[in-house]
DNA sequence: TATGAATGAGAATTCATTCAT
DNA sequence: CATGAATGAATTCTCATTCAT
């Protein structure tokens, strides 16, 4: 009853729907009958299918970004607590990557970049860039603690985030089928390890 | 006038429109007239759209396979050449992954897997695995040398791939954009050392 | 503040869409705009758009009528100055035909008196006959002076009419597109010496 | 069954349809319905809803031509008949004017010309002017012979249309309504006797 | 086998019109 | 009264796919 958010329902309708379908054979129908509301009322909202999923992409890339910001700050320098806190974050970073929100914005991206180059940009912008400085910042305090050798932390950060996901897509058929709590742990401490063995003092 | 291999002349035409324009914008009329034959005949050939599209990917795979392996093969073993020459494979591993063929197979399996998903099994059965398992040997000829320290040559391969490749995607916007030889090579490098980092003796 | 005449503002603002867009390309969403009311004011007013077409056509209609029977009634019917008068409200005519008002009409009843018969009624009774009947009578009287042979007043006028408007469709391209006063004078003056030399005594 | 003109068949459903219903309210589906073609069938053909109309409109004229046009070639110049034939003529040309044809084009560039001038031009090139000319080179035999006094031909030609036609768009609204013979036969007359009271010697 | 012509199904988009406030 | 928000219906256009030749 009542039409409180009705820009937050659609949005939230576009983003299963253009993962799922993607943009081309995504249908505003469907995202119109997904969010509970009639075809117009998208239009009247985000102008075009264009604009729609344009915002779609950003709206995911911010949710992703708060996610995996918060697993970010959550690491524990401690002489103590580090080493189990940075595989705890690798886990909670692999995790973001397989959430259904990363999903979609990993396929869009790569599906639609040619179209829309724009698109990449946003999402690096909202969602990779500040994730990579806030984790290059913690490995720089690690190495400043003396826990780690860190001649470049964003780079270091990158090859963290890129061994910690390593085998996830393989694993999970990018991401589309589920996989077991064993399998991702196992897959998630292979990353973790080898990044310590590369940079553990 | 000879007929000689409209099947080839087919494949040859789908798989740039079908990367440019990803699986629904491609037209059947674009890569009919790109092959220079009429509609139906691409229909003769292929049955449908869906068959034609897997047929292309399967193609672009086994090329991709072809390209990657040629270069793992080249893997010099020596106790004096391995280190650079693990660079240089580095070097060609990346450059595969920046053709045009691997970026088409990038774009296509992200936006297409939620469809059918055989196409990632297809990819990986004829492309990443091959080179995957190439790699993985060779890099246990290392270990055995006593050159590397190599648990799961399976693992430490993947690991290598994904180093190499860590910085490729952001900075050519998912291989749309063009790149400076010493960036690339700069990129390369840093994967290569941390896995060196991490696996060398 | 004071919504004095949002009847009179809705349809000054009807007339210039109507007339420039045509029955169907105009919107309400425009004529609202324009008019700086909301739509549903406008359907409050008029009760929707055929309705405040056909409002819009009688109320052009009048101001055409008056426009018109404005000139006709200035006719000197003085024997000294009836021939320069004829002529002078020959052009106050022809001005009458190219005004945006009249344009709006013909273009109006043109397009739309297949789908409303109606209109064209309205227009004739409002404009075209009062028009005709008034200038009818300054020609019988013109005739009970002797200056002219008119057997038929009411046929009089109207070849009149169309003697006088005969060249300025081409070349106004129908309204559309401005003339000189060289050559308007020259159309009119061409129609008014064909109507005197068929009718003059 | 024959798939004989479909381009013919389609441009004779288009121009009715149009006519009847003006460029916005016709719709693509009507006139292949009308055609008994499929909608895709008329966009291969046609490539779209203005390039069909700009045909039909150029269709029309062409039609308009010839018809006009052998009415002006039977004209009889011979001092006896050349009256009676010019009279006939007169009947000739209205009644082209009250062909669906003539209405199409006619309800067509007064409601369109303001969106796609061009159309104008079309007509005039194609309907307009080569039976203005022809008429006018008939008009001008007449006047060398010593039965007309033509100062312009084009100007007279222009001038005998109008005021063969000045009483008919308002008797048969626009076109749209049925005349009697003898209503028609007047009108016709009364503008062939004013011609002739102004021009004949 | 190769093709020109045709089509059925479906997509984005727009707009007159109506409620709830 | 005036309005912001919503919708049902209709329209143009595209495309994979199929016959008749």
């Amino acid at each position: 009853m009542a039409p409180r958010n009705r820009r937050r329902e659609i949005l939230d309708a576009a983003a299963p729907v253009f993962g799922e379908q993607g943009y081309e054979r995504a249908s505003i129908d469907a995202i119109a009958a997904l969010a509970g509301v009639s075809k117009p009322t998208v239009y009247s909202h985000f102008g075009g299918k264009e604009q729609l999923f344009r915002e779609s992409v950003a709206d995911s890339a911010q949710q992703q970004n708060e996610a995996a910001l918060g697993a970010v700050r959550q690491l524990d320098l401690s002489a103590e607590g580090w080493r189990d806190s940075l595989l705890e974050l690798g886990r909670a970073l692999a995790d973001c990557s397989l959430s259904p929100c990363s999903v979609f914005l990993d396929r869009m991206i790569a599906a639609e970049v040619g179209r829309d180059p724009g698109i990449f940009e946003t999402v690096q912008t909202r969602a990779v860039r500040p994730v990579q400085e806030a984790l290059a910042g913690r490995l720089a305090m690690l190495g400043n603690s003396g826990h780690l050798r860190i001649d470049d932390p964003i780079k270091a950060a990158r090859q963290f985030v890129v061994l910690v996901n390593a085998e996830l897509p393989g694993l999970t058929v990018l991401g589309t089928q589920r996989i077991t709590a064993e399998a991702f742990d196992a897959a998630v401490t292979a990353g973790v390890e080898t990044f310590l063995r590369a940079y553990a003092v």
